[in-house]
RNA sequence: GGGCGGCUAGCUCAGUGGGAGAGCGCUUGCCUCACACGCAAGAGGUCAUUGGUUCAAACCCAAUGCCGCCCA
């Protein structure tokens, strides 16, 4: 075995071979009890970042345990078409090389979006295979297959049929760069500085009503004027008509108790065609609705200067002729929030436009019903909170885009204007016959297709033996941002379409931030390439760190520092095991629970240590604390296996020892199991090098070793031997004495083992009597030092001492403590006080 | 505007009522025949602030400050 262990040149051939195998495949007709888990879709959008690995180790680590405790697990991969991103994505190529999609045409976009998803797909799924992601590739699924395509035109038909899919006219939240309408849970919101213009309105009849903008050039498409009722202010302007400046257009003067007394004047503009609020406002008042913008966020206004000018620009415009008319009160600055596109981060345009909707009203009821019984569990629980609160205020929900990119709808108009909606396109329309079917042009919203997923990809709508067999998955997790986006529409849809909900565990992992708190992006240069990680520390490294920091209650800071420590725990594990290996004879090939009764100190401390963390680890991962998990692992292996086991059993490990092999391989051997699901790799590969026959570790069973080698009064001797070698060790190095050597006299009652074995540890004689001018003699848990030597260190030993001691006392003294702390608690301090004590008398017999 | 999370060692994070922890970094001594990706010994913290509850608070409650997120 080479000395230092290297990540690179085993993992990809472990990985091949685990997938050539077959261990990735699931199999429906298993008799064991199913687990699946439909891996969130990434976006075929570009590389794989940080999230996604983190991500991606989490899933994995579940599968890969899941497997182990004897589950049929199912782990699909696949990849989303994620329309509107990927079209942006594909529009900055075009402009990069001079064109736009309209320039290119249809057909040839098309060609090019097929290159792009045959491209980007390779690199998505080359990066899970990386991360060591065992998903099972023959079921790999993506939402633009035909197959899926199918699903999607299934559920837009079937939801017309009920008849929750209309279209409509409203204000939704217009993208002029993408031009297309988005949903509301896309509109990103950013603090903005701006103006708040106050505008004079003249009154027919004479007087004038005074409004504020920050949006001064909307009001050319002004339509009315609303005051509250309440406000005394203006009661006496309710009926009457203002006169728009720079229109001339007639503006009713209405009462409304939407309009907030205190913001501005109180009196609001009311635009109905550009603004949500304004929009009911007009509803309510019969105003009319003027539509004063193009899609591509100019300014509509026939017959007027401003007509065609980009918003900007004819805000200027406009407020410099309402100046030089006058009319212009006041200006001042403003701070408010905007609403952004949040893939092309353009602002958003409130419009008037038709589109596709879906009622949400039966679907959100029976979302919150299996809510409220319980079918869905959230880990960490607040999460369920942030779902529910955002379900209640659901409102409809536009599905329709217009893009050229994503599943178009699957409605045909006729030239008669009937509309026919079928999965597959109709040779004619149902309602008179024609032949003549136009496609409508519309897309739908991405997320539409992706709250299909857990059962879309299993098949449905046909009634597959994967559907039957792994519907409901069991687990999702995810990052927060996409609880409602995504979590809660497939919540609704499997109940809809499946009569239960997709999964019944929802976990939410954390965020991965830059080092210095921004967040992980491209665009702002703060992005870490996982695979570069990969390349310098080995994946299991990254996942190990990854799966440690994931359900962290708040977002983390990326530090390179514990992925290395993790590479350099990968080496440490490969040098503990070449040491074993290293033992003369044949090995026994130990199976778990073979051992039998252990006679040397060392052996059975550490079976009743592996024991303990083999519950650690197992109750960590049930849990969801995988951070516990490794924790456990780490400091099973390092600080009690490395430091001291095998420093204790060294000696007959080298002598060919048959109990110490036997203990040792039974460690290495469960530790490597236990830890496979963290750092699969690396665990596979040592598992290989141990004897006998022994097949993968990923096949290999969950240790489940029932807490059968706990042993108190071992550990406790033990306890006691590593409190000796500290001892002895601190003295040394205090004294500047060498790391080897001298005698070492224990006083008081000590068994000859924890004698032997201290003194062994520590490198020093065990003798009687101390020989004249001997540099150490021990007591257990306390230090005698011969005079002269590590003075300073006693002193401050009997300070630290005396500090904690005087703490205690006066906690023992109170009346109160003793009257209502548990007899427990007292008692542990009345001990704690005396140890103290007694450790001071030492010190101070020493002293003189 | 409503809600949520966070503030613990130089850095990144654990720790849900009775002795302040880990990894990395730092200091010191060691190439001790598994490992210098290592071994050993150390230093370092009024647990954001203020008040309250309690015999006892990093932990529970209230308020404040700062950082971040979600929703409107």
């Amino acid at each position: 075995m080479p000395k230092a262990f290297d990540p690179q040149a085993v993992e990809a051939g472990w990985y091949a071979r685990w997938e050539s195998d077959g261990l990735f495949i699931a199999d429906a007709a298993s008799d064991k009890e199913k687990f699946a888990m439909c891996f969130p879709p990434p976006n075929i959008t570009g590389e794989l970042h940080m999230g996604h690995a983190l991500q991606t180790a989490v899933y994995d680590l579940i599968a890969r345990y899941k497997r182990m405790t004897g589950r049929e697990v199912l782990f699909l991969p696949g990849y989303d078409h994620a329309a509107i991103a990927t079209q942006n994505v594909i529009e900055k190529q075009l402009a990069r090389e001079g064109l736009t999609k309209e320039e290119l045409g249809r057909e040839r976009f098309d060609a090019r979006v097929e290159a792009w998803y045959e491209q980007v797909g390779a690199t998505i799924i080359n990066q899970l295979r990386l991360l060591g992601a065992s998903m099972d590739w023959t079921r790999l699924r993506f939402t633009m297959d035909s197959r899926y395509y199918r699903s999607v035109m299934t559920a837009f038909v079937a939801f017309y049929e009920r008849g929750w899919i209309y279209r409509a006219p409203r204000i939704v939240n217009w993208c002029p760069h993408d031009r297309s309408a988005i949903s509301d849970l896309e509109v990103e919101w950013q603090e903005h500085q701006d103006t708040l213009y106050f505008i004079r309105y003249p009154v027919e009849g004479g007087g004038d009503v005074t409004i504020a903008t920050v949006r001064p050039e909307t009001m050319l498409a002004d339509t009315g004027v609303a005051v509250n009722p309440d406000d005394l202010r203006y009661r006496e302007l309710i009926g009457k008509t203002a006169i728009l400046p720079l229109v001339g257009r007639k503006l009713p003067i209405v009462a409304d108790d939407a309009v907030e007394k205190d913001f501005g004047t109180g009196a609001l503009k009311v635009t109905p065609g550009h603004d949500p609020l304004d929009y009911e406002i007009g509803q309510r008042h019969g105003l009319e609705i003027v539509n004063g913008m193009h899609e591509d966020g100019s300014m509509n206004v026939p017959g007027l200067p401003y007509d065609g000018l980009p918003a900007i620009e004819a805000r200027k415009r406009v407020v410099e002729d309402l100046k030089s008319q006058g009319l212009l009160v006041n200006e001042e600055p403003y701070t408010h929030e905007v609403g952004h596109c949040d893939r092309c981060h353009t602002i958003i345009e409130p419009l008037i436009s038709e589109q596709w909707w879906l009622s949400m009203e039966t679907l959100r009821d029976n979302a919150l019903a299996a809510s409220q019984a319980g079918k869905v569990r959230w880990h960490p629980e607040r999460y369920e909170r942030t779902y529910l609160d955002w379900l209640r205020g659901l409102r409809d929900w536009n599905i329709g885009r217009q893009l050229w990119l994503g599943h178009r709808v699957p409605v045909y108009h006729c030239d008669n204007g009937h509309v026919t909606v079928a999965v597959e396109r109709p040779q004619a329309c149902t309602e008179c016959g024609s032949m003549q079917l136009e496609q409508d042009p519309d897309v739908l919203d991405t997320w539409f297709s992706s709250a299909l997923w857990p059962f879309a990809t299993l098949g449905w709508p046909d009634e597959t033996e994967d559907l039957d067999a792994f519907y409901p998955t069991d687990i999702n997790c995810t990052a927060r941002e996409i609880i409602n986006l995504w979590v809660s529409r497939m919540i609704m849809t499997g109940l809809e379409f499946m009569g239960d909900v997709p999964f019944s565990d929802v976990v939410i992992h954390c965020v991965v931030q830059a080092a210095d708190g921004r967040r992980m992006s491209k665009s702002l240069g703060t992005g870490v390439d996982p695979r570069e990680l990969m390349s310098k520390y080995g994946a299991d490294a990254l996942r190990a760190w990854a799966t440690s920091v994931a359900m962290s209650s708040q977002d983390v800071r990326f530090d390179e520092s514990r992925v290395e420590g993790y590479r350099r725990f990968s080496n440490k594990l490969w040098n503990a095991t070449r040491l074993v290996l290293s033992s003369p004879g044949t090995p026994p090939a130990s199976q778990p629970g073979s051992l039998e009764v252990q006679e040397h100190l060392e052996d059975r401390w550490i079976l009743s240590r592996l024991s303990s963390a083999s519950e650690e680890i197992t109750s960590g991962i049930e849990s969801f604390s995988f951070q516990d998990s490794i924790n456990s692992a780490y400091g099973f292996a390092w600080n009690e296996f490395c430091d001291w086991y095998l420093e204790a059993a060294k000696e007959r490990l080298k002598a060919g020892d048959a109990a110490a092999q036997d203990v040792a391989y039974f460690c290495l051997d469960n530790l490597f199991r236990l830890l496979h699901p963290f750092m699969p790799f690396v665990t596979e590969e040592l598992w290989s090098r141990l004897p006998g026959d022994r097949g993968y570790v990923m096949r290999a069973q969950w240790p489940d070793l029932h807490g059968g080698f706990i042993d108190p009064a071992a550990e406790d001797e033990f306890q006691l031997v590593m409190a000796i070698v500290e001892e002895v060790r601190g003295h040394r190095q205090a004294a500047g004495a060498p790391q080897r050597g001298g005698q070492l006299h224990l006083e008081g009652a000590v068994n000859h083992t924890v004698a032997a074995l201290a003194a062994r540890l520590a490198k020093v004689d065990l003798v009687r009597e101390l020989e004249r001018g001997t540099p150490l003699a021990i007591a257990p848990g306390r230090v005698a030092f011969p005079s002269g030597t590590g003075d300073a260190k006693r002193e401050k030993e009997r300070k630290r001492l005396e500090e904690d001691l005087a703490k205690i006392e006066e906690r023992l003294a109170n009346a109160d403590f003793q009257a209502k702390a548990p007899q427990q608690v007292i008692d542990n301090l009345q001990q704690r006080a005396d140890a103290i004590r007694e450790a001071l008398d030492r010190l101070k017999d020493q002293g003189s």
